[in-house]
DNA sequence: GTCTATAAACAGATAGAC
DNA sequence: GTCTATCTGTTTATAGAC
């Protein structure tokens, strides 16, 4: 099989099969048959099927982490627009990967490995509420940001006409009314 | 083990775990160690684990019909409110078995045995963006849809805080300003 | 780096005793 | 109606040749 990074490959379709068929309902027979290679050449790039999801969720993490550290520097009247307008365009640049960690598997987020990534999500959250305590905010914001995760995964329509309906659809729920 | 009804106990327990980890990455195994019954009781119950799901999803794709049809006579102007009042209401009855719908088993809606409930989303989510034929709307109504799914099944609090919160970001995301 | 072959564990499902 | 034991296929992962 002619490719030009056998590594880079297997990460691509995994993140495809992953948000469509979810990461238990996987197999790495099935990748290794999309990639068109063995099983045992998965497991000689990444140690286990483990691995895969880790190597493939980490770049989305930090950029989530690069999002919420810009968050902290930003003015509580601003926070949420900001908020939307950074989540929407991680969403859209990490499709898949960042839709995984919303999505397809709750049951991670529990794992020592995500540890990280929950605490960012949590401040995220607060966010998009506008960091007040009002209960019903943050349930507003709950919704919005799986809302959104889940239309990047479902929605076939590129990220040119995704944006601005996300972005809108955000603002309105969540911005005060002008 | 003295129980009262071990069919609905396993249905109680399947639900439980099919929204925590999933239905492929829940086994029989867990199921009937949460029951307290073994493997060959369960499937003597139900003729497999898909009978399980089936069993689950049947009453809340039931009500989910009951609903659409309930919509199709409700005036253009007024649709959205009441798809909003009336999915709120299916999806906290329903907290684990509609969710499931949602955001559990997407590759379940690909099968045969989904036929009837897609058909059933799309014109539910045609209501919820008004009826028109603005793409953006029909955006807006995924991301609620979803995230309210999603909320009913991650958050602990109770459908009575829950319930005046979803209405609510609904109604902001979707309705017209007024 | 990639392969075939295989190990070891686990899945869903069945048989038959009680 | 519930159990133990077992069958059969599939899963992740490893061993070793090329």
């Amino acid at each position: 099989m002619v490719r030009v990074n056998t590594r880079d490959e297997i990460l691509r379709v995994a993140a495809e099969q992953f948000t469509h068929s979810g990461y238990k309902g996987t197999s790495l027979q099935e990748i290794a048959a999309a990639v068109g290679c063995s099983k045992a050449t998965l497991l000689y790039h990444f140690a286990s099927k483990d691995a895969i999801l880790h190597a493939l969720v980490a770049p989305a993490a930090l950029a989530l982490a690069g999002l919420v550290a810009h968050l902290e520097t930003v003015d509580d009247a601003v926070v949420q627009a900001a908020a939307i307008d950074g989540y929407v365009d991680l969403v859209l640049r990490f499709r898949h990967e960042v839709a995984l960690i919303y999505d397809v598997i709750p049951q991670f987020l529990q794992e020592p490995a995500f540890d990280t990534v929950r605490p960012l999500t949590d401040q995220l959250c607060a966010a998009f509420a506008g960091r007040t305590d009002d209960p019903g905010n943050g349930i507003a914001a709950e919704v919005l940001l799986g809302g959104i995760a889940g239309v990047v995964i479902d929605d076939d329509r590129d990220a040119a006409e995704l944006r601005p309906a996300l972005i809108g659809v955000a603002r309105r729920a969540l911005l005060p009314a002008v």
